[in-house]
DNA sequence: AACTATTGATAAATCGATTTTTCAATGCTG
DNA sequence: CAGCATTGAAAAATCGATTTATCAATAGTT
């Protein structure tokens, strides 16, 4: 369209030649300096407006000591959970005057270490890391390594270096195993991914101790793979191949609750009339499906603002020990959870 | 961790420096200029490595023309959709070795042009925008009154200012009108959110006009809501309330879908048995509850893949009228639609 | 041998802000 | 009224790169 006026945007000076000063003054007029003669704020203000001025933040961050850009590492954006990650921890950036970059590891450490090489040329102020695997990974050291600013979230317990906000995976994984063993269930099937993480054995163990304290012989199988879902689901067509019936899965991960899920469909399965079935994550669609699939919630904007409060407490020069935060979660009983069904799955194998 | 020596950057002078050259020199061998001492380009690559400089991005930026940062606005980071864009968006990005900065704009569009706003400040090198409303709302009327350079994607059709990519919806909604008049509906429901828009009117008339092609006397209700669910789901229950009873219903977004699900639920109505669904948009869950949901997929790897295509193309300067690319989505048939049920449905619920 | 091209590199300007330093004008004190 | 402190603003340095202008040293011409 017409004017071609519009291509470029007045910068500093621009505005101090229109008002008659300086583009020192006009730097402090806009951070509210008081040293300014009211009338020069007055000139200043009426030039910004008329020349519609706007601060150039790569300018203004390149001289700055702190920049205002705070770079975020998500394993992936197409879950919910990690999804509404990103926006809470936008509008938390935002609400502090800084710029959210948020990128995805894909859930591999050789790309968290690029995109945090990445975030260091960019000199964030300090990163907001999910890692791919835990705390121990290659994206803390490489934090570490280079002196950067950061806090560690979701897959994390706590860490001697670094902040860590994450959901009380014991916690929550105990109140499952109160819900199931309430229910009168003694063989349950533990699925999940990524066997070596602290997070999985804390919720894994969260879950054992506290069904084992409740019923020393209740039965619980595990099937954990590295990374890959595909795996899993292997593993898990072969273990009810062999004819083992527990009344009840419980997920440590949403794709293992899908996979699960699948894996019922395929052998003609019903919630929870065959089998029970309970996961960590909850999703939109699990409480609109026949059945409704029960859950862990986890507490997404909380994770996100202690994240980001702990964050800005460190950016802003705080020093001390790391702190390591874990926030309650909540199980969503829905339908999928029942008492364990009276006789043998069809398709032959043990009942209780 | 100990060593302080890591908390200042080497800069392109402390490279020169160390190689005994100018910056210039240093800038020039980064850039692979071959008017260069191949002496020099050894003793400057040497230095490099030493000190492990890397360029600062903000630094290079701000000195040159155009800004290697992509700017990406979408309404939100939740729906696998959006989700899977981003990812796509940003690896196609850095393909090109720019950064691109996502930010969500919530459904509003007052958020959205506070985003354009300050992506200006950031004199991002283009946009791809997924508007909140259409290739019509504000966003586009704000690029276009800035000079931005830009893509309109998903919710749009086509634009006389901007390059559009979008799903063919008209296509898509026609094949699902084959399909179900095919299986015999002769009752449609069609529901979907955001009744103004030119991507909401494709869906439905290239629903209507294939349906009733095949069949004159095809029944074809609508639901239409403005932008929130929560109106959308008090009308649908309104509408079977007063004792509507299609074969089937169309969603066009994937809220819909969902909603539709939920008062089937409600109502104890099972897919297919009493009604059909299929649906815009397809999700991970879909093809893993009972039953599977039928669903149209879009292929967000080629609007991503087009959108940075054409975006870069402008950003090099290709002028030219804008083009509006429609590409082609698959509908996935899956248990969740059948032929129309025999008899009307039960005022209650139906056994499985 | 003198003069022009060519080559390769450096110095300086630039991007658009912030921050520090300098400086002029005013006010106050004795 | 001289001397010093205060106030407010301009000038200059800075952030870390790129780009342009300038310059010295060599090569080539006649």
């Amino acid at each position: 369209m017409s004017s071609g006026a519009v291509h470029k945007r007045p910068s500093i000076h621009d505005v101090a030649n229109h008002a008659g000063v300086s583009a020192a003054t006009v730097s402090k007029v806009m951070h509210g300096v008081s040293t300014v003669k009211p009338e020069n704020v007055q000139r200043v203000f009426e030039a910004v407006e008329r020349l519609g001025y706007r601060a150039d933040p790569l300018a203004s961050d390149l001289r700055r000591a702190k920049r205002r850009i705070i770079g975020a590492i998500l394993p992936e954006f197409e879950s919910e959970f990690f999804g509404s990650m990103v926006t809470h921890l936008e509008r938390l950036a935002e609400l502090r005057g800084y710029t959210l970059v948020a990128a995805s590891s894909g859930e591999s450490e050789e790309r968290e270490a690029e995109i945090l090489r990445r975030m260091q040329d960019w000199r964030v102020a300090g990163v907001v890391l999910a890692p791919v695997r835990d705390e121990h990974g290659r994206g803390g050291e490489l934090m570490q390594a280079h002196g950067m600013t950061g806090v560690m979230i979701d897959r994390v317990l706590s860490d001697e270096s670094f902040d860590t906000v994450s959901a009380d995976s014991m916690s929550a994984s105990a109140e499952v195993a109160r819900e199931l063993i309430g229910r009168g269930h003694r063989h349950v099937l533990v699925v999940g991914l990524g066997e070596q993480g602290a997070c999985v054995r804390a919720r894994l163990e969260g879950f054992r101790r506290t069904a084992e304290a409740l019923d020393p012989k209740v039965q619980i199988d595990v099937i954990l793979c590295e990374s890959d879902v595909e795996p899993l689901r292997a593993s898990i067509r072969d273990y009810f191949s062999r004819g083992e019936r527990p009344t009840a899965v419980f997920s440590l991960f949403l794709k293992g609750t899908l996979v699960a899920l699948s894996e019922f469909r395929r052998r003609g399965w019903h919630c929870p009339d065959d089998i029970s079935l309970v996961g960590f994550d909850d999703a939109e669609w699990m409480s609109v499906t026949w059945p409704t699939i029960a859950a862990v919630v986890q507490p997404v904007d909380q994770i996100a603002a202690q994240a980001m409060d702990m964050l800005f407490r460190r950016i802003d020069g705080e020093t001390g020990p790391p702190t390591a935060r874990l926030e309650r979660c909540q199980l969503l009983v829905r339908e999928s959870v029942g008492a364990p069904s009276s006789g043998p799955h069809p398709g032959g194998g043990a009942g209780q």
